[in-house]
DNA sequence: GCCTCATAAAATTTCGAAATTATATTGACA
DNA sequence: TGTCAATATAATTTCGAAATTTTATGAGGC
């Protein structure tokens, strides 16, 4: 699965495939985790094991109850609204923050991040079918780069923290909308009009415009979920 | 230590146990943890002390590099002013919300907690020295309650997570500067100022309240690490 | 005297199994 | 036939020690 990351314990490098697994969906939302099943599929023993759990508890991407085991995290849409608001209260405070403190060096690896972005975007197929899995983790990539380097120069060590773990979260939902079909258009244009805003460091619309791209990637998500077997991928809400 | 407490596991104690001597500056900033002395000051095993410390990596408690083994937190100046910062945003926040949302019952275990933390700030001495440790421990569980009250009400489990854990990261300033002397005065009448705006639902009064007490606290720390030895608890910031 | 390399000690990380707790099954009784 | 208790099974939790890695110690050479 992940191959060449930056682990340098057993722990550490079950921590980052598990959280993968579960944000791919090979782990399904609810599913129950067996320690005795994880420990052959994974090819660590318990400790390891269990402290890879600990963590990812910690992310919010497995529950436990004490004696009973544990659970992959569930979703549901009042999470996928919660995600969405508290990421806009932090990612424009963020990039408010970044647009007044960061430097020239800042800048370029917003234009570097947003041109290797573009570049991929403008490849992407108009239908979801012709849609490959190296280029949609090429865009994965590209865009969890992009986004972050935009909040890379807030002086908020806490707030960068809170809103990559958010982000990762909200990683769950969007892959499940990813492989339906797209606007992928709007998403572009999203981006675009982000980082012309923080280009001219204008505060007031590059936050404007991030709350405009936060709500539409929520709006399409939820009407992935509405498609395609909610009660699959969703909790009771 | 920690005695009576909802833990169903090892694992759950000694992780309430750390956290609370961590917090309680009875393991040191920056002290390193251990594990075989661990063992033997919590009479635990190697599993459960390791799952402990992995929940105190994400609380921000504790800080780890792979093979090198584990430390307490550092403290710096740098941190305390970015969690006053961030909690400032995230309580507003949810104050707001709580107001609007908060129904009879909600606005009822408020004026509960407050009556509480009222009773015994009235109780509290004028001199530092004259603070006896069961009352300390008395107010710092009403000032968390009271303070928890107010935002139980919020529409944002992930806010109020967050929070809770800024809280629990502050405490372990607020415990340095509280054995030094102190102006209880004013953090009494800050108290009732947040109370009586929440209690008339007036969201800008309780905001604003809520900003100037968490800066005036932070002031207090800072003024309180001036004072005494601050290269004991800080780290180079 | 100082740096380098080999060796020893100490600490972390991991494994595998024992002990504990929860869940499922079976049989007795009303 | 349904319910409850007793037993068997399965799963989690914990321990203690082996394996790995880092850090400290000391000898030899420049």
């Amino acid at each position: 699965m992940t191959s060449a990351s930056p682990a340098r314990s057993l722990s550490d490098r079950t921590y980052l495939q598990l959280r993968e697994d579960i944000v791919a969906g090979k782990l399904q939302a609810g599913a129950k985790l067996k320690l005795e099943g994880l420990m052959q599929d994974y090819g660590v023993g318990m400790s390891p094991l269990r402290e890879a759990l600990a963590r990812l508890i910690g992310d919010r991407m497995v529950t436990t109850e004490a004696q009973r085991g544990f659970w992959v995290a569930p979703m549901s849409l009042a999470e996928l609204d919660d995600l969405t608001r508290v990421r806009s209260l932090l990612e424009t405070e963020a990039i408010s923050s970044a647009i007044v403190k960061g430097d020239a060096a800042w800048m370029q690896s917003v234009t570097d991040t947003f041109s290797q972005l573009a570049d991929i975007e403008a490849q992407l197929p108009a239908s979801a079918e012709a849609l490959t899995p190296q280029l949609l983790e090429a865009w994965e990539s590209s865009n969890r780069a992009f986004h972050a380097s935009l909040v890379a120069a807030a002086d908020s060590p806490i707030i960068i923290r809170f809103r990559q773990q958010l982000y990762q979260q909200s990683e769950r939902y969007r892959r499940v909308s990813l492989t339906a079909s797209r606007g992928w258009r709007s998403v572009t244009e999203e981006h675009l009009a982000i980082y012309e805003a923080v280009r001219d460091r204008n505060v007031l619309r590059a936050c404007k415009m991030t709350e405009i791209h936060l709500t539409r990637t929520a709006d399409e998500v939820r009407k992935a979920f509405a498609a395609a077997n909610p009660e699959r991928f969703l909790a009771a809400t």
